[in-house]
DNA sequence: AAATTCATTTGTTTCAGATCAAATTACTGA
DNA sequence: TCAGTAATTTGATCTGAAACAAATGAATTT
């Protein structure tokens, strides 16, 4: 039985094939928060470093989270970032190919990587995660090959509005209804910078740019209201 | 038991419990070459469009092929390079979300969807391939996020140098031996832009700058001689 | 082998985004 | 509330790669 409806591995949590395990764990940084099977970071933390020892996989129940990578000479790409339902943790071999690091306060759902590959449930739940995962880094293969950078910091501003931009987009909601909506960054103009491919001056002049177009207001440093859904959407090079 | 070892899905054909489905493809372009459970692809066939109906995974068992994705004004970006024993066809939602594309000559293994998530042997041998290709594309997002042109057309280069470059790099073979490879790029300069996030011009230059260099030879437009493998690899930003 | 077509290389100019520098604004903790 | 610090914005300049243009070279056809 393979519930193909499943969104997220949590909630499996008690009814699927787990044998509780209690053994401590020795995870830097972040050890002496973990309890049970749930772990918590604070903003900035470091969940696992490229090159540990790839041992188990998480989810995020709670917060937001990046995978990173560093050349040596300090440039830093960021490749990925988890939101809640997101899975990390995979290592195709023994070691951990990416940093990650909390961006918020996160809570984590923590399972064994044997766990996994001994239920066809998990496997088949993974598997999907995978997929979806891949799809997401197809889509930023375009973007950090392609796209210029007011068609990145729009495509961005895109990602945080839920339902829209996508394959599925309706378009705005009712005819005359304001096509608008605030989001939460959750991440540094240089955070933004490094996932994006640009330089923090680059994203910050972009984002003055969309304001002083009238698309977005900045209400906090890190919360965007977004004026003009529409408009945005327009100016990611995908239409 | 799920075999950890196993290196082509293509190896099992016969003995895994496959169910030879007969029906008839309907596959555009090059469905009149395809007989039974394989198929072969002359150089530029496509093998599905993004947005086709996602329903069997292939594995490349000859030749190599591309992922892709196009703007609507038509910029382009490889998203995968697929060699022999990799798989492609994955889809997360119904449908594609690359076209691809034969950059060669190809043979291709074919399964059904179904076969796949009925079994769970392939099922942990699909996730492999989804766990290397991640981390082939973590790398690559680095690569079109942070490398200079110089930077990206060595690391290209190298990942034509099996062994050589990666995690479990030795160096050179012996001391005192030549340092030398001859590979086979199997792309135009116009793809492996594509790829790496370039324009033509700036690949044919860089090319050109490594000859002038003295680190490789040109031998036929598709065929390079590295004379210096490690000279490359410290071009590549990685060490 | 010559003719045609297509791909690559090389030269020149332009420009988007990086770099360097400084000012401004937002957060933090006493 | 007010320093003090960190993050962001804005300005000026520089530069690497893009864009444009033309020449050269390779492959294919006749």
């Amino acid at each position: 039985m393979v519930s193909a409806t499943l969104t997220k591995l949590s909630d499996l949590d008690g009814q699927a094939p787990f044998n509780g395990c209690q053994e401590n764990f020795r995870q830097p940084e972040v050890m002496e928060k973990h309890l049970g099977r749930k772990q918590r970071l604070s903003a900035h933390d470091v969940l696992f470093y490229e090159g540990d020892k790839a041992e188990r996989l998480y989810e995020v129940v709670r917060g937001v989270m990046m995978l990173y990578k560093l050349l040596p000479d300090g440039r830093r790409q960021v490749v990925y970032i988890l939101r809640e339902g997101d899975m990390l943790g995979f290592s195709n071999r023994d070691f951990f190919d990416c940093t990650a690091e909390a961006l918020t306060e996160v809570e984590l759902q923590v399972f064994e990587s044997r766990e996994i590959s001994t239920s066809p449930m998990m496997q088949h739940y993974v598997n999907r995660c995978l997929l979806s995962q891949m799809e997401i880094l197809h889509e930023h293969t375009v973007l950090l090959g392609r796209k210029s950078a007011l068609e990145r910091v729009s495509t961005f501003l895109m990602s945080l509005v839920p339902n829209r931009g996508g394959h599925g987009c309706t378009g705005p909601n009712e005819e005359g209804k304001p096509d608008t909506k605030t989001v939460a960054l959750s991440m540094t103009r240089q955070e933004i910078a490094d996932y994006l491919g640009l330089t923090i001056e680059t994203v910050s002049r972009v984002i003055s740019q969309l304001k002083r177009r009238g698309l977005i207001k900045v209400e906090k440093q890190d919360s965007i209201h977004i004026t003009n859904i529409c408009g945005i959407c327009q100016l990611t090079g995908m239409h």
